[in-house]
DNA sequence: CTCTTATGAGCTATATGAAGACCATTTTTT
DNA sequence: AAAAAATGGTCTTCATATAGCTCATAAGAG
């Protein structure tokens, strides 16, 4: 990223990826893996594994995702089933949206 | 990343991606917050909100998590409240495990 | 219709995340 | 006790995700 961001992450953020990183970590224990196997099996290396159970928030979504996957830690709290279904729920009802979000142009005010 | 990993990704993982993309753009319209305006309070730039709400894979968990947070949309179907403590338990739980996973030596063969 | 603006896609430069070493510490096995 | 394995750091190298533009299209407002 060209111009040396900082990022800010809020606190609700920083604890949704503290508490997804130690979920993880608890289902690798309970499911007997090492570090190195479970980043064997996701096909990452073993540091990234452990930045992402210490809750870092600069790992790629993908990689977090798909250890969470491994060792079953449900996202959005659904089965797969589930999720695909509602997926394609979310999908057509974004379908009938507007295509843009438009500013009253003048005046309204909503701002308030 | 070095040496030209490509990665593959399960299908929960992509449909996870896509249905919290679907759902910060869905969030995102309802609020009436335009790409720009989302990208610029969550710190971000504009090509990469467009990205998280495609559910590309490849972004930081954080930008995905502090937008997801802007706009409401709660990970872990949980309030702030409710995830902090349930992340306090969760780390306390960790704690008092095993600090390591230690395969039985010989011939186990859990594997299977 | 015209005008305005939001969106989407493509491009480049660069900051940085990830891999792959290494080493120290901790924990478990023998 | 020693040995072996897992974990958790640090460091360097490098592929790439990101910011910051462009431009084209789409879509709402007047």
């Amino acid at each position: 990223m060209p111009k040396s961001i900082t990022r800010t992450y809020s606190r609700y953020s920083r604890d949704a990826a503290a508490l997804l990183g130690a979920l993880i970590r608890e289902a690798r224990n309970e499911r007997k893996f090492t570090v190195q196997e479970l980043a064997d099996r996701a096909g990452i290396s073993r540091g990234l594994l452990q930045r992402i159970e210490k809750g870092n928030l600069k790992c790629e979504i993908g990689a977090v995702f798909e250890v969470a996957t491994i060792v079953g830690v449900k996202l959005f709290d659904t089965d797969e089933s589930a999720l695909t279904k509602y997926l394609r729920q979310t999908k057509e009802k974004l379908a009938l949206l507007p295509k843009s979000v438009r500013k009253k142009s003048k005046a309204v005010h909503d701002d308030f």
